[in-house]
DNA sequence: GTCTATAGCTGGATAGAC
DNA sequence: GTCTATCCAGCTATAGAC
């Protein structure tokens, strides 16, 4: 027993302190960005020191990989837990909705929007790779889905929808109403579904 | 006419240079975004040095500012050129139009969406805040107008639909199915606009 | 006004003591 | 494994020669 519960026990305090630099590093990247965003800030945010830091990730890519990476598997994890009495395009809607809620409660949006080069990074990262293709190719099936359904509109390719959707996960409208609306979270998570799948008319 | 003329060629040279420093500020910070962009990138895209370049303006920040400002203007101007027959409907989606093939051609997105500090920097910058005041309270003015017209939906807040609206004009879908998928520059924009209006549904 | 050269600083990453 | 101290590259901005 004995050795191997120390292991154990070593393992789950090593899991935990990860655990918490991701943490941190998803809470810095959300606020700041990557670029902006230094080894610095995330281990003074958890108080250890940024030798400390790099003895868990060994490089700045690493970590951000890994937070990234975890963000994945959360949204994996919702997909597959919603109920099979959920159509194709209730699936697609409520984890836009969890998406949605995870950045107004100071996570990481999906995806590196905007820099080409943070994007060009985690491709060269292969778990992440990994992890984004097979989310990819399930929601490619729920829209494919939907559209047969008459859920989601026939009259756009399944690209358009796809990449669509996946915009709205990172909206900046979010920010904008939250910053300068008096709006509640509920208010605007229902808003922002409403705009992304029926649009500004009607 | 000799000292008069002489100023003002030299009145026309410079401002033939700056407005070609613009462009290749404009080029980089598309494609690099403004943390990754350096001076020297600038300089040497045009050939010149950085002393140079810091002659015509003296800050990064200001470089940006100058940038982003003449966009606004572009914007401005398109929108005053609109014939006078446009609903405020169709003025909102001939100016997204304009604002999407500006982006496709190379140009700058609108909002420095993702990232805070940028944000802020501009905020910084008076002549900017200026130039956004008075283009967001001229589309403020064509949403509730297209609202009451029962062109925009009335269900929405007026700033929800503004914000949405932002969000489209840099709405990284655009360079998603720029890179992956095989759509030309005008199919692109007809589907964003036609999701930005009508959304997925359908 | 243009350059070369460099100051001054920041941030990623590491050496080496404990 | 943790720290202090430090290296080194790259960037903004400027001094000073021409």
């Amino acid at each position: 027993m004995s050795i191997f519960s120390k292991l154990k026990f070593k393992d789950q305090a090593f899991r935990l302190r990860e655990d918490a630099i991701l943490d941190a590093t998803t809470s810095i990247l959300a606020t700041k960005g990557f670029d902006l965003m230094t080894m610095d800030d995330v281990a003074n945010l958890i108080g250890i020191s940024k030798p400390s830091l790099y003895k868990h990730f060994k490089s700045k890519e690493e970590l951000v990989g890994a937070a990234m990476i975890r963000l994945l598997d959360g949204a994996s994890e919702q997909l597959a837990a919603f109920p099979e009495t959920f159509s194709a395009k209730d699936k697609l809607s409520a984890l836009l909705e969890w998406a949605l809620r995870v950045r107004l409660d100071g996570g990481l949006p999906f995806l590196p929007s905007t820099s080409n080069a943070v994007r060009e990074m985690l491709m060269r990262n292969l778990k992440y790779v990994g992890r984004v293709i097979k989310l990819n190719s399930q929601l490619e099936k729920l829209v494919i889905a939907a559209q047969k359904n008459g859920d989601l509109s026939s009259k756009l390719s399944s690209d358009v929808i796809l990449f669509s959707y996946y915009a709205r996960s990172c909206d900046p409208a979010v920010e904008y109403l939250q910053r300068f609306s008096k709006m509640d979270t509920d208010s605007i998570v229902e808003n922002m579904l409403r705009v992304c799948f029926q649009g500004l008319e009607d």
